[in-house]
DNA sequence: CACGCAGCTGTAAGCGTTTACAGTAAACGG
DNA sequence: CCGTTTACTGTAAACGCTTACAGCTGCGTG
């Protein structure tokens, strides 16, 4: 391993003037750091990362614990956060909890240390016991987790829900299920079925809740007989996988998806736009969300007193696509 | 910020101890490390890391290197190699380089600077380049990308495509179509096609090589019309995006796939098992791959002059579900 | 009883950087 | 021509940790 004395010996100048031609090139005369550049360059030089880390108190990565680094939907979080620090020279370590959200904070902990700041996905709801425990570790920063105090990037089906009731309502529904799902507790359940009652009020369409179930393609199916027994025209599923199961099992049925009954999922996975029909549903800036967040944390790294707690909210849109249509003629639920 | 130095004075000891405690925690006496592990606790000590890897020479960090960190099939290679990683004590850096695979090299000579080991999904076939590449860059495994010298592990279709071509061949297929995709290139291309001809080839069954085309649903979707057009009865796709595309197309021309026309997928996606009909297709085992190469990578970082070259050939095995069937009576191609 | 040895602990020398501070030389204004 | 500034460079002290080496104690053994 190469190290500054190599470069300064090669190049002819003290160890300082190596370090700075890295740190602040332009404290160097333009000859000199010539000089040193072309030295680096013979030896292959780079400066060591952990010594750097060590004297400036700075490690320049960022971690990200999330629920399922398969799922594509936390994927596609992790893919743009790696980007845009990569963007602002940093470095991003990458960790999922899986199925043991107990070792949620056990795994903040340790990733607490190699890292200047924390990107979170919370598997639990936003209170009190996760504003203290990230008290500790740093710059942290929530991801569809509004806790008050912490800074936060929260995508809010808001708008996407609403404009889903308020196309139902303007296709002549009366009446929607939606298809609730566990855990309940979670910012993503509580926001998705807030929004829809205060949607559903507003409009004044009948809402019927329905679950909670657990979040899959299987409740979907399962689903879907529950809403032909309920006679209804419209469901709104938690997620588009979900809805895929309902429509699966509503096609299996002999309901025509987008004419008998209409179907609305959230997340626009790459599938939906491809199945026939081909779904209609609320898109989730799941890249965004992850950028933001990013840059939020990069920021709080570099001003550790700057804006104490700032909140980004990621609106939401819906996609209309064919699994929607007028209500029937006969039946308004 | 607590160093040893805090948690020495406060448990009555020398550094030298507190540093043994954490580092090798047997070489002293039960009593003083007790003494030292409460006052650590009660100071919330724990090892600073750039120190630690700095007088070390190793950093415990390992980096991953993909194409598409969003993309379920490198996704989940990312989510077991970062928990294989975590088990052996290790953290990990993912990265992609996405659609820019020129930045490939430079992406990963970056990270390696960060790392004691590299993960590396090659966008480029298995060559010299590679090797030569890699060479400088400390302990690397490849994944998908056979290259002599450079210890790596592969997930071979050989088994998956054969028991596919003999699946087909059960049915009463004569010959089948294989939908090839860019860029051809790959290891992964190369070795579906490769298998797929020598597997035809001993079943004397007929292949006819369509293609290439960009790995997708679209793709699958344009090329259906060209199987129709061959008047095949059976399709292999080259992933299971494509075969459902091809799906999508068949259905819609009025082709009933299962019973006139067999199509198979490769990856095993979880769509492909909830789709009507079910799609056969040949799993990957993506997480497997991921965990046997952190291992790989972890041993050689362990043991620098171990095994020079450890190679890792991971089968597959083909899933047979709804979307192929005996060949209609009428038509043998 | 002297000696060797094992078990434990402390001292101090790094690991490769950054950076405050001091020093030098040239340039400049009076 | 001298004092002062400016521009640059070097010296040396950290940063927090690990570890070779040495020292100390107490034990068993010849």
């Amino acid at each position: 391993m190469t190290t500054v004395h190599d470069v300064a010996r090669r190049a002819g100048v003290s160890i300082a003037t190596v370090s700075r031609v890295f740190g602040r090139p332009d404290a160097v005369a333009e000859a000199t750091r010539h000089r040193v550049l072309a030295a680096a360059g013979e030896l292959g030089y780079a400066p060591n990362t952990s010594a750097r880390a060590l004297v400036r108190g700075r490690t320049g990565y960022l971690g990200l614990l999330v629920h399922d680094l398969a799922n594509p939907f936390y994927a596609t979080i992790a893919k743009a956060a790696q980007l845009e620090a990569r963007h602002r020279g940093l470095a991003l370590f990458c960790a999922d909890y899986g199925d043991r959200p107990d070792e949620e904070l056990t795994l903040a902990k340790e990733m607490a240390r190699h890292v200047d700041g924390l990107l979170l996905y919370p598997s639990q709801p936003a209170d009190d016991a996760l504003r203290a425990a990230t008290a500790g570790l740093g710059p942290a920063v929530l991801i569809d987790s509004p806790v008050e105090g912490v800074p936060h990037v929260v995508m809010s089906t808001a708008e996407g829900v609403d404009q889903a009731v308020a196309h139902l309502a303007a296709l002549g529904h009366r009446g929607l299920v939606y298809l609730d799902a566990a855990p309940t507790s979670m910012f993503t359940s509580i926001d998705r079925r807030r929004n829809i009652e205060t949607s559903c009020a507003r409009t004044g369409i009948e809402l019927t809740v329905l679950g909670p179930f657990s979040p899959g393609f299987e409740s979907g199916v399962r689903a879907a007989d529950l809403v032909i027994g309920e006679g209804s025209t419209a469901v709104v599923a938690f997620s588009d996988q979900m809805a895929l199961g309902v429509v699966r099992r509503l096609t299996e049925r002999g309901v025509r998806v987008g004419a008998d009954v209409s179907v609305v999922g959230v997340d626009d996975i790459w599938i939906a736009a491809q199945v026939t029909p081909a779904l209609t549903t609320v898109r989730m800036p799941c890249a965004e969300a992850g950028a933001a967040a990013t840059r939020l944390l990069a920021d709080a790294v570099d001003h550790p007193g700057g804006t104490p707690a700032s909140r980004v909210v990621l609106p939401t849109e819906l996609i209309v696509r064919s699994s929607t249509g007028p209500v029937p003629h006969g039946g308004t639920r």
